[in-house]
DNA sequence: TTAAATTTGTGAAACAGTTCACAAATAGTT
DNA sequence: AACTATTTGTGAACTGTTTCACAAATTTAA
């Protein structure tokens, strides 16, 4: 096996690669041994060819003639996509869309443990969703200290966000998922991706509005 | 002004547009009449080549010397957006994630009505959520046409997407907003895109398994 | 053991998206 | 009215991504 490259990977490429992933799970509980990029790619729609040259930027898995070992290589992406760990996150705000991505099971299963729960509603603090007890967001960098949080879901209001995106910056943390519709400034060194559910229904209406002149 | 380019806009130029929009409507509650594309560049972290290249494949709006007006120009990405209008919205699946969306606000005021809500659980039918009363599944296609449904967001299980699909696909349906962590099989002429919150957490923890790896 | 079939890994070619750079248009100033 | 400042709109250059195409490795069949 060659060693990884340290050429730059795009995003396109990671998303392929959580994709390769799940395919991946799926094969292995068909109890396919063996995979073909031509195969993978079918099921995923995407070409044989983008499969080979995605996973080629980290080494060589497959053998000729055969395809790639199923098991070993769900290993190999989850070992590059780091899901060979578990991860502490916590997840700030418990509006509507807060207490869902707690309850969302899909996240424990992919190693994403929501250790803590903060808001800044008295009501909210000290009550109990599916099994933690909401803290109080004040508290968030001595708990979030403590617990060793690796990441932060952001999932307050608009008018909230940059001041919680500061204070998980101050903790020291460097990975953010943010719902607030809104752009967090944020160091360089922190990750984050930014989620607006609206952006993707927009995405739709521009499609059903323009249906000659989407790029495919 | 131009005629609109009948070129194939990319999907990162549709993304973009959804930026400028939300961007021109605080602008306008800010009070600015007009704006460069440098500003709003910074604001968004883009470069004002890039906003005018975007722009610029929709016609001509900006004024040499002083910039783009600022309603007119949000006006303009709301029609290209198809956000001049409402889009009738169906929910299936009231679990988390399902409840979760028909209480965001952000869709209303986007022009997307939540209209219906199915799901085909008997001690969910009937009950109300948010003013909507969830309905029976099996009564999709019926309410749906009578309705005048145009986009459908699915939030159901895994197991049970694929075939809820067909059935909004059998309604004549032709965007689908998909949450459900698994691909659907559907017809060319339906656009969909997938929301899979395990993959974006997944692309945090690349990034920081990878520090040093990522593209920027 | 040999031959045919399959499939990877990867440079090179093609395509797509972004940035550059500058002429042309307009605003603002004197 | 003339001059200076801006700022757009856009070909051209550049950069990045995807697809092609084929040698090399390996499996499968005879």
């Amino acid at each position: 096996m060659l060693k990884p490259n340290v050429k730059k990977i795009s995003e396109s490429t990671i998303h392929r690669l959580s994709i390769y992933y799940r395919a991946l799970v799926i094969l292995e509980n068909e109890n396919y041994k063996t995979i073909s990029s031509k195969e993978l790619a079918s099921r995923e729609k995407l070409t044989p060819a983008q499969v080979r040259k995605d996973l080629s930027f980290f080494g060589s898995f497959g053998t000729r003639g055969l395809g790639y070992p199923v098991i070993e290589l769900r290993n190999r992406i989850g070992e590059i996509l780091g899901l060979n760990r578990l991860w502490n996150v916590a997840l700030i705000g418990v509006g509507n869309i807060g207490s869902a991505l707690v309850s969302y099971k899909e996240f424990a299963k992919q190693g994403f443990n929501i250790k803590l729960v903060f808001d800044n509603d008295q009501r909210k603090i000290g009550s109990n969703h599916k099994g933690i007890t909401v803290s109080d967001i004040r508290e968030f960098k001595k708990l979030a200290t403590c617990e060793k949080i690796d990441m932060v879901i952001v999932a307050v209001p608009a008018s909230a966000a940059q001041a919680i995106a500061d204070d998980v910056v101050a903790a020291g943390i460097k990975a953010i998922l943010n719902f607030a519709p809104i752009n967090l400034r944020l160091p360089d060194d922190v990750v984050f991706i930014n989620q607006n559910m609206c952006i993707e229904l927009e995405h739709l209406s521009f499609a059903l509005s323009n249906t000659s002149k989407i790029a495919r």
